[in-house]
DNA sequence: CAATTGAGCGTAATGTTATTACGTATTCAT
DNA sequence: ATGAATACGTAATAACATTACGCTCAATTG
């Protein structure tokens, strides 16, 4: 049994319309493209947006107010850092993790007997194809 | 003349408010507490807060929703980039910057062609003091 | 088996954060 | 003077998020 099987309904039904999404969605984007599957109320996509937040099958985009789909190789759950970059312009929305950001931001933590429990990275800008246009 | 000599007196008294404050304070706060000075609206305070994040001299909290006033030694305006550990006990926010971060992040952005506009870091954790306690 | 517990659900109401729209005032350069 | 840029005041609305209450179901456990 996966992880993503043991989801319920309203959880699989958020997951999927993230991944179907081409960027990120705001709650109530997600909320008005469930309307027809039942969803009546932010409250029932907040909830399953918690819990796949928590399973780290879905990323909350804090400069957005928003949620994307975690696309990357990596392993969540663990303490893992990454970050996001961001196209203003088409909505693209890549992540990545690097090892030496990570391992300055808690060496600067360390430093500074800061407990670290979650770190934040979002870089907002253009894509490489945006780019060119 | 300063920068801040050349401020408005909307632009003063939110930049006040922010300087005398423990912690981050969202908008409306800061508005509730400008209420004796004359403001009704919430606009006044998000125009004030534009210009000043402008000028560098209040940085916005995306994590938080919030708004602190400058804390660092550094010049903004360029495009330095700071990061922000932010104390969910206490509140109280630290701006450090990290050249090699800044260089790592930089870098990523120049291997993938994604054109930087504005980064945002931010550490949510427990600082020293609230540590021990 | 009955009782308890924990996770999830539905709905309504409310709270919080941010913007749009419209009109006016002030300043400064042409 | 005229026009452009910046700031201001007010009202209304939009966008994002939470609290509160009660119910269902399945797993645990005594
Ligand atoms: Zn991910
Ligand atoms: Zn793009
Ligand atoms: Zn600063
Ligand atoms: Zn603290």
């Amino acid at each position: 049994m996966t992880e993503a099987s043991a989801l319920t309904r309203n959880q699989s039904l958020v997951h999927n319309t993230l991944r179907a999404a081409e960027g990120p969605l705001s709650a109530y984007t997600i909320l008005d493209r469930l309307r027809d599957d039942g969803f009546r109320a932010p409250l029932q996509v907040y909830r399953a947006l918690d819990k796949l937040t928590s399973l780290g099958l879905v990323h909350r985009l804090e400069s957005l107010n928003a949620f994307v789909a975690c696309a990357g190789e990596h392993r969540h759950g663990e303490n893992e850092l990454i970050a996001f970059a961001i196209c203003e312009r088409c909505g693209q929305v890549e992540e990545f993790a690097d090892a030496i950001v990570c391992e300055r931001l808690e060496s600067w933590a360390g430093d500074n007997a800061f407990d670290a429990d979650k770190t934040t990275i979002e870089i907002r800008g253009k894509c490489a194809v945006c780019n060119m246009a």
